[in-house]
DNA sequence: CGCATTTCAGATCTACTGAGATTC
DNA sequence: CGAATCTCAGTAAATCTGAAATGC
C-alpha cells in the first residue's frame, strides 16, 4: 500500500488505537474476504453457517441476532446458501410467522472449508506476532469484543 | 446485537484472532464513522487531511499511497475536500501531470476536529481495557500495521 | 391493538477494476 | 515507446433504513 521505502508511514495515525484497529481491521477484512472469496463465499456466509453449527436450527431473526447480521441481509444470505442447499429453509409449524433455517451436512462441510481458509488467512496476517503476542491480542480483542458485541451494535 | 441473556455468544468465533479482529473492527469502524458522520465527514476525509498534515502538500497519487487509498478514490475525496475549501487542487509546474494538493487553515481545523471525534470515539471503544492493556493494544496494532501496510494491500 | 418476523427496495461507505487522456 | 498521473464509470461487500405483509 504505502509504496517502498523513502517516507515513514503517518506517525499520528499509528498512535491512535481506534484508528489502528480500523486500518489494520480492514486490512485483515481484506485478507478475509479473499481467503473466502476463493471459495465463492463471503463474510455473511460464514457467520450465519457458524452460528447455525453452533446453536442448531433457529429462525433467521435469531441468526441475524446470534452473527450480528441485519435482518434483511439475513434474507438473502439465507437465499444464497439454500441455493447450493448448504442449509434449509422451512416454515415452523409452532410460529407461522417464522422460518426455521437448517444446516445440512453439505453446509457443515462448506463451513469447514471456510474455517481452513480462515487459517491459513491467520498465518499471513500474524505473521509478524509471536505465540505470546497473539495470545495477547486474542485475549484484549476478546475483552474488546466481549464488551460490545452484546450492547448496541 | 447478540441477545440479552439465554445464550452465550459462537465460541469458535471467539477464538479466531482473524475472525476477533475483522469483527471487533468493523464495530469499531462503525463508531469510528459515526463519530466522523457527526461532522457530515468520513474516513477518506480523516485520512488525506491527516496525510497532508504530517507530510505537506502532494500529489494526488502520493496521498493516495501514504493514506493507503485507491487513486480513484483520491479523485472523489479531494474533490469534496476541495469543494469545502479544506485543501486545494492546484497544478504542477515542475511536471503537468500532477496535481499538487494543498491543505488550508480551514483544512487544519476541520482535521483538528475530526481528531477530536477520534477521540471521544476511543474512549467508548477502548472502555473495558486498563491503560496497560490499550498500550499493549496499540503496540500489537502497530506492529501488524507496520508489517501489513507496506508490502501489498 | 401492539409486537415480532420475513421480505424487498434503496442508500451509504470502503475498496477495487478497467479504461481513457495526458504528460513525463 | 514505456511509465506515471488524473479522471470517470462501474462493481462488490458489509451495513443499515424504511416500509409492507403476515401472524402472534
Amino acid at each position: 500500500m504505502f509504496h517502498t521505502g523513502e517516507q515513514e508511514p503517518p506517525s499520528r495515525l499509528r498512535t491512535t488505537p481506534s484508528w489502528l484497529l480500523t486500518q489494520t481491521a480492514a486490512h485483515a477484512s481484506r485478507l478475509v474476504g479473499e481467503g473466502f472469496a476463493a471459495l465463492g463465499a463471503r463474510g455473511y456466509h460464514y457467520r450465519l453457517l457458524a452460528a447455525l453449527d453452533e446453536f442448531g436450527p433457529a429462525s433467521q431473526a435469531d441468526l441475524g441476532r446470534r452473527g450480528g447480521i441485519d435482518r434483511s441481509d439475513v434474507v438473502a444470505t439465507i437465499n444464497e446458501l439454500a441455493a447450493n442447499a448448504f442449509v434449509v429453509r422451512a416454515p415452523d409449524p409452532t410460529d407461522r410467522r417464522r422460518n426455521v433455517i437448517t444446516l445440512t451436512p453439505a453446509g457443515r462441510a462448506e463451513l469447514h472449508r471456510m474455517q481452513e481458509a480462515l487459517t491459513r488467512v491467520q498465518d499471513t496476517l500474524l505473521a509478524p506476532l509471536t505465540d505470546t503476542e497473539r495470545a495477547q491480542l486474542t485475549r484484549l480483542l476478546g475483552k474488546l469484543f466481549d464488551h460490545h458485541a452484546r450492547r448496541r451494535g
